[in-house]
DNA sequence: GTTGGTTAGTAAAAAAAATTATAAACTTGC
DNA sequence: GCAAGTTTATAATTTTTTTTACTAACCAAC
């Protein structure tokens, strides 16, 4: 940001200039296609001739550039300017329990290299994150970026997380400061943090199926169940960040002893684990599957199950088939308490879309009233894996109000 | 808003002018003091000769008013200045299944003059539409606003209400219009409609606990079940205006049937409606109480109930006891969900605080994770009965930016 | 191809705003 | 009670921005 704040600045304290380029930057990295002069001049509310000259110098300083001549019916045509994709670079990492990744995003957003650890593993120790530092510090080094703007690191971690204020409650929660500090402190350049569901939420918000939608749910079903809520077009991270605690809701129909210590969460029976749980209960009581062929019972992961319920496995698609319900119920509750335009199923059991669809839309009528029901659509996520690490490098842009 | 814009607007097209105009009175108004020359050049990042030219011509125009000098610790002193209170009023109406009520308020949100008609009956007729546009007619009349400048008014009705597009489904559906259109042309100021919930959450975030919380609900608890749900600082509701169907959420553990068509709707369990069954059932298996004493089963209504548990009535404790122990399972597992900082309980119910508080604070126990709990605080309303109509006022403020 | 219509971009003139300088109002310390 | 220090407010000057005017680039129709 300090870079990116001084190739804006001028060498003068111009902080009225300074404002207008940021919003012209702002505007044009908004922006799906390059904008005019005249264009830019009428949404920044400026004259043109100001606007041409601000441009100008952020064409001089390699901000923006040309980008052809826009096609018009009649008159001379329009030069057509857009932010020099590779003008600055943001990153996003994602920790999770076992796991970490970083991937670089140029200005439109495109990935430019990705690096993973599959061998990590998280835990609350400062050799941990004294790993996580060195992971980061060696894929910038590779990635070669040194010498380029780096706008900031945005940062998704498993857990309960305060984006606000950078802390983080589960993990690395032994610091002094913020995470966000610690790590501003061992970088060059700004670090925001968040939750993984919310990164995710985020992802979709910006390049999936969020987009243009103001009110909507993001499901995160894995492993565990997370939730991200967009209302009014931002991400509601709550008080201290902990909104979107589907996984422990209340809404269980059975009375399962959940790891917070409580009964009737609904991630006792909705979420990767219990699948796994379900599945081992199933095969236990004589229930047969196509999975069981060559593998052990303990040995199965949930993964296996949703690509054997795609794959027409009878036991799989019955056992998902009854999450979906569940869960549908428990979605359409909060339909009435949010009203959202969409609901949509990311994490890895987004790929059981064929056995999931109809078993949530079931589960949703038996709880949501008629009419937010009806406006509110059912779809499942379509930006794939890398979705978190691209809501993660997000964040940083977020903000700067560079999208 | 058209008046209201005219004085501040100029003859010419000035709109850079009119916009820091708008700012300053915008800044003025929601300053909680009056402010100097220089403090509101600095916040609206003006110059000091341009701001004080500006100053003088709203100063001009009746705008805003010089209010003494500031006391300083060395210096000359500096005037300062505030918006004229009377320079414009706003109206707030409330439409209740019984009742309708309208109040003014100048800019300091004061209330100056109060009408209602307890006779009035809502139904979803053209006749009605008719009374309430009569009633807020005369209303105006009376009250001596004639002449003087009206920025808008603000309804809260009974129902489902979209406050983006100004329809209303459940009353007045039968307009071609949106019911803010239709009023728009009965009236000579614009309207802003929302649900009765809705506007008492406004209430409370401008005037009361909500203030300087970013994430709360605002439960108004009274014959039927509302929620406003607070988050990032704005009412949420939804992509159609419907959020916060507490009522008709799935929490009961009874199997009532509810008025939606539904079973297990929370309302049929917790609401002055369930009240009144709960305490005819009672009675009817031989419980007593100080209540029948002089009046009949039937016409005891909810409001009776709770003054008698708040007068120390057992019975009516112990149905209200139950009611908040339930609704507080309810608002726990809604914890859980938006990490609000705080709840604030409005409505009818909100005078049985003492018999209340601890009953929903022993539910919010059963449901809610530990950390999201121990940082949302249960407040009752105290902004009292007219709050929905100050509510509903200052959604034409907030409209224009002026809070 | 020339003329008329249309829009982009630039140059000169006019208007508006920001600096800078200065006067006025006030406190404090000697 | 008067000088030094501070802050507000206004006047004079400078800078910036906008308007207006004009030229350039393009299409279409004749």
């Amino acid at each position: 940001m300090d870079l990116f704040q001084r190739d804006i600045e001028d060498v003068n304290n111009e902080s009225r200039q300074l404002a207008q380029k940021r919003k012209i930057v702002s505007l044009l990295n908004k922006s799906e296609k390059p904008l005019t002069i005249p264009g830019i001049c009428k949404k920044v509310k400026l004259s043109v001739p100001t606007g041409t000259k601000l441009i100008n110098e952020l064409i001089e300083r390699n901000v923006i550039i040309e980008s052809g001549k826009k096609e018009t019916d009649n008159g001379r045509r329009p030069s057509l300017y857009k932010v020099d994709p590779d003008y600055a670079y943001s990153i996003g990492v994602v920790v999770l329990l076992k796991g970490i990744s970083l991937s670089v995003f140029n200005l439109e957003m495109a990935e430019s290299i990705t690096f993973e650890d599959e061998h990590f593993e998280l835990d609350n120790s400062p050799e941990c994150l004294e790993r996580v530092v060195a992971f980061v510090l060696d894929a910038i080094e590779k990635s070669g970026l040194k010498g380029k703007r780096i706008l900031g690191l945005g940062m998704g971690i498993t857990g309960r997380v305060n984006s606000g204020t950078g802390y983080s409650y589960n993990y690395f929660n032994f610091l002094e400061e913020s995470l966000t500090d610690f790590f501003a402190k061992r970088f060059s350049f700004p670090v925001y943090i968040d939750n993984d569901t919310h990164v995710l939420g985020v992802a979709e918000q910006f390049f999936g199926h969020a987009r243009n939608i103001r009110n909507a749910f993001v499901v995160n079903m894995s492993r565990g169940l997370g939730l991200a809520i967009i209302a009014n077009g931002e991400i509601v991270v709550g008080e201290q960040g902990f909104a979107g605690e589907f996984g422990h809701m209340q809404f269980a129909e059975s009375n399962k002893l959940c790891l917070c210590g409580k009964r009737g969460c609904l991630g006792t029976e909705v979420s990767g684990y219990a699948l796994e749980q379900n599945f081992q209960e199933q095969v236990d009581v004589g229930e047969t599957s196509l999975l069981m062929v060559n593998r052990s019972r303990d040995k199965i992961k949930y993964g296996h199950i949703l690509k054997a319920a795609v794959d027409g496995d009878a036991l799989a698609i019955s056992l998902v088939h009854n999450m979906g319900f569940k869960i549908g119920k428990a979605l359409g509750n909060m339909i009435n308490f949010l009203n959202p335009g969409a609901i949509i199923i990311g994490g890895e059991f987004a790929r059981a879309e064929e056995v999931l669809i109809d078993s949530i839309k079931s589960g949703m009528t038996h709880t949501a009233l008629l009419l937010p029901l009806r406006s509110c659509e059912l779809m499942f996520s379509s930006i794939g894996t890398e979705a978190a690490s691209k809501g993660a490098a997000a964040i940083v842009l977020r903000n700067l109000k560079l999208i």
